[in-house]
DNA sequence: CGGTATCCGTTGCGATACTG
DNA sequence: CAGTATCGCAACGGATACCG
């Protein structure tokens, strides 16, 4: 009577956000909201390429990925993978040959986390073409 | 036959990695994929405490959010929703009054992105537990 | 093959002081 | 009240060269 469904997914978003905000509060002095804890590292110039690709070929060697992600320097393909591995995004798994062989997968985490990013990345794509600050971006798109 | 949901799920995601893997390339020297142009801006070490303020309290004053954001200088808080505003996440609207007042609330892109954002947050919260490079993080919140 | 080491420019953020 | 101006530091990313 009244309480609508939308009212209750209201008071729901809510409580989520009083709790999401306890938790930011107490780390603040970690310079990052928890979702930026997380997020950060995939949101760099570089990670997103190595996630998806990941994503979609499963596994890939240093190489391989190198190959793909057209322009990444072997430093950044480094430093971005170890990130990506320690906080427990993806896989790294090295065979003692010669030469060297390393075999690079998402976890369950990095692949549930990709799932959801694309998601997100779907849905703002429609977006670009109301949002003026997005309007270059359109453009490129076109092209 | 033999064609599960898990399979057409799998078909389907990398499809839409492909569209976006198409789009970023194309963006390549912008320094960030998508996913990074839209999150970034939100996931410094101010945004999401004035997004998740405003979700929660709908509209604010400069002063209000000054107050509820503990330890932010006028500068970044300025520089901050000034940020939100221009990729349409924040609605400003200045009263020709004396004093000044000016209130800030979320535009329905910047209200969404709050509850999808909220959503990412809640479930990776349940991995703080499970995953080493969140350690730290878990310590805090139990004090 | 699969990375490191080094240097260097840019950006982000904080602190403080000031203003229409 | 709602910001701006200025300064300074520290972290990040890029380019290049080198190594086990």
């Amino acid at each position: 009577m009244g309480v609508t469904d939308a009212d209750n997914q209201t008071v729901v978003f809510k409580e989520r956000l009083k709790k999401i905000y306890r938790y930011s509060q107490s780390h603040l002095s970690e310079g990052l909201c928890p979702t930026g804890k997380v997020l950060a590292p995939t949101l760099d110039r570089w990670s997103m390429f190595c996630l998806f690709n990941l994503a979609y070929y499963e596994t890939l060697r240093f190489g391989e990925l190198r190959k793909k992600i057209d322009g990444i320097s072997p430093r950044m393909l480094a430093v971005t993978l170890r990130r990506l591995e320690e906080h427990g995004f993806v896989a790294r798994k090295a065979y003692s040959e010669v030469p060297p062989r390393v075999e690079y997968r998402l976890t369950d985490f990095g692949l549930e986390l990709s799932r959801r990013l694309s998601d997100l990345t779907e849905w703002f794509l429609g977006y670009f073409e109301k949002l003026p600050a997005f309007e270059h971006f359109n453009e490129k798109i076109e092209k």
